[in-house]
DNA sequence: GTATGTGCAAAGACTTTGCTTTGGA
DNA sequence: TCCAAAGCAAAGTCTTTGCACATAC
């Protein structure tokens, strides 16, 4: 059973169809998709599921902070199931070139930025970092 | 002369009254005002200045780099005037209880930035950090 | 004088919501 | 059974744009 379906059954969630769909689709992706992409990822499983839905459906996992919400600089929301643990914690460069999204993670940054917002007398909740870049040509 | 303004006439862009007061309005502000932030201050001074026109002179502005867009996890954009050196290049601590948003700045993170992205073959042209957390409380 | 800029309202893009029907527990 | 969830379409929110008029250079 997928721990995505796991946790929302704990959560009290009823799992429906489209909502199996839905979280299937979310943790196949590797990219990170927008609601667009994956309405219609999903229905290609199912050609009924709606978008309202998949907004809905991705409005709770977010709310349960199993899925993690991003923009990158775009004009639409893009999602990722999020990890696990905390020390997974990643962040984004996004090619600017390409619109390709890798992925990085560097326990060294972590620290320092838990350093720094400590210094300013604050507790961390949450954060992003982005890169915005190109390959550099040899 | 305010420096936005020379430089917006550099750029060969015409000086209406509703541009001076739009600059102005950016110049003075120390916060992260949204397009209708920027708007309403602009309108006290001349209340003929539309939301359109607010959208129009921005989108220049954030064209020729005098001022950077950013959207701190909410729905609508935010802007500010973008710092003359790259060096100045700082980040945000948004204060989810309040609110507030809080500059930082560190050379250690700048270069460790720098390194992580050179490490992955890319040329960093924009990057971004944001810190979402709250007050120790003591 | 002429290309640009402005205001207004309409259109767009993305997201949310009301309502009725459907379906999981 | 009964309340959560889905589908649809309408409404919302933020942003962009077409058009006629105004204005900086």
């Amino acid at each position: 059973m997928s721990k995505l379906l796991l946790k929302c059954a704990e959560a009290g969630l009823k799992m429906t169809d489209q909502r199996k769909v839905i979280l299937k689709v979310l943790e196949e992706s590797g990219d990170h998709p927008s609601v667009d992409t994956v309405c219609d990822r999903a229905k290609r499983v199912d050609p009924s599921i709606s978008i309202a839905t998949v907004y809905r459906t991705l409005g709770l996992l977010a709310e349960l902070g199993l899925v993690v919400k991003h923009d990158f600089g775009g004009t639409y929301a893009r999602f990722e199931v999020k990890e696990e643990h905390d020390h997974e914690h990643h962040h984004h460069l996004i090619d600017t070139e390409t619109g390709q999204v890798i992925e990085f993670q560097s326990d060294e940054l972590e620290a320092h930025i838990h350093k720094i917002a400590e210094g300013l007398g604050y507790k961390i909740i949450d954060h992003t970092f982005e890169i915005f870049g190109h390959k550099i040509k040899k």
